[in-house]
DNA sequence: GTAGAGCTTCCAGTGCGGTGGAAGGTCAAG
DNA sequence: CTTGACCTTCCACCGCACTGGAAGCTCTAC
């Protein structure tokens, strides 16, 4: 298979493939006598793992370690598994976070209708915010 | 005032009221006869207002374009309330999302307690995922 | 034999908000 | 008179995940 018919399957670039490659995410493939990159059907499954582990919150990095893991020592799953709650874990956070700033901005908003903008002193940019 | 004292009242670093001046958000100062930055007293709501439009979500293109509002027609409020409007908005969404991945991590992290990681297959790196 | 699609490599840029280092000028204290 | 803190400029780099262009080779169809 060569690099456009994996990205027609997997729905990525090919430019996307021949980084995934670059990045240690995806195994150098054999090559045909022209040079092109041959890939074998299990490029595929290891495409849609990156994307879904993308998708959970993994970075790339963490990607290539959960593979690296899995060529080193077997099945991975304890190790995502850690790494999942790691992200479950900020990603609360994140929530957190964000509803407080959405809270702060809809008081902003509350605020402002009772505020004149001539009051608007000449040092401030603008006293909607601040 | 000159920049070290500026970066201590404001909590920033001199490195970075420089990347302001030159990202458009903060007015040259004046120079000492040596060349050396010399601030006056409305540099330092200035910076908050900065901090505090990032704090509400706003990118330095966006406070940049407020004061520049400011500048041009006086205060920006109207301006000021699309931009968070806008941003809330995003939020809103940004948070949906957050929590819509923060549930399948939890459907994963379910889901994985019944699985056997000797049935992960060869191609698959990791069944916990994917 | 030639057009066009597809492949190769390499280098460089994107956006965002800074941060780092080098090389040098200035100023006050000891 | 030297030390050390502080200031100046310039250019380059950080993370992150791509994306773009250029220059050139290969393959298929007409």
């Amino acid at each position: 298979m060569r690099i456009g018919e994996l990205g027609q399957a997997s729905a990525l670039a090919t430019r996307t493939i021949r980084f995934y490659e670059q990045a240690g995410l995806l195994p150098e493939p054999g090559r045909s006598p022209a040079g092109y990159r041959d890939y074998t059907a299990s490029a595929l499954p290891r495409l849609r793992f990156i994307r879904s582990a993308q998708a959970c919150g993994l970075t790339l990095a963490e990607i290539r370690q959960v593979i690296a893991v899995r060529e080193d020592s077997g099945p991975p799953c304890g190790h995502v598994l850690g790494l999942l709650d790691a992200h479950a874990a900020e990603l609360d956070q994140r929530i957190a976070d964000l509803t407080a700033l959405r809270e702060e901005l809809l008081r902003l908003r509350t605020r402002a209708a009772g505020l004149d903008p001539a009051t608007c002193g000449p040092d401030a940019v603008c006293h909607v915010i601040g």
